[in-house]
DNA sequence: TAATATTATCGTAATATTGCAATATAATTT
DNA sequence: AAATTATATTGCAATATTACGATAATATTA
């Protein structure tokens, strides 16, 4: 037991559970605070802002992009992640989605 | 190690990370949903619709139920979970000020 | 009050996450 | 090519989450 009974979910579901997932955790809000903030994100910035350590910035930087949040391209020498904007919409989207399909007919 | 830094980070990124972090497993998207969708939420219903435990059950119930999103009313013999309406709006809030507040003129 | 039904808590095992030092890889510059 | 810089991966320790059986607490009914 500990594990997650995922397959007892719908995709929907699991599919929004994921995503709130990557966002649980503070480092990752600031993280994408941080990235929109910017005209550029180069990581090695993201590790004096945030705080944490190179290795921590990058698997949570990982994170994001499994969720495919981030795309990133190489502009000069370094690396530059940015926000995603079209899957950006899409969870922007499933989270109104879901907040606005509750009714409160109960009690 | 292993302990997320909280204090690293403002009062608004914990409390959003917080938040996502109670939808972030597909049984508490779940049972928000169906809870949602009945006049009358009884606990023991939810053992079967969920197809948890009962105890796994009410742990679940008890995260929703810290970050006040459900209200609890007696009612005849059975206990009431209800979605508390204000802050469910508080948090869709939240949300989509997060969502809102991001621009992509990076790359 | 005793029996029944419902929900909460405890204890524990399995799994997942968080964080960083050490190290590896990749790209750029000298 | 060697040195430098930036990012990724590995390995490991600490902590957190998930799940459930056993049991306790609470309320309702007989």
């Amino acid at each position: 037991m500990g594990a997650s009974k995922t397959h007892m979910f719908s995709l929907t579901q699991n599919e929004l559970a994921q995503v709130a997932k990557v966002l649980a955790h503070p480092a990752r809000i600031a993280i994408l605070e941080y990235i929109s903030r910017q005209e550029n994100c180069i990581c090695n910035d993201l590790v004096d802002v945030i705080g944490l350590a190179q290795p921590t910035i990058s698997q949570h930087l990982n994170e994001i992009k499994k969720i495919g949040l981030l795309k990133g391209t190489f502009e000069g020498k370094n690396l530059c992640y940015c926000i995603n904007e079209k899957r950006w919409e899409e969870l922007q989207h499933s989270f109104h989605t879901f907040f606005t399909n509750i009714n409160y007919n109960c009690c």
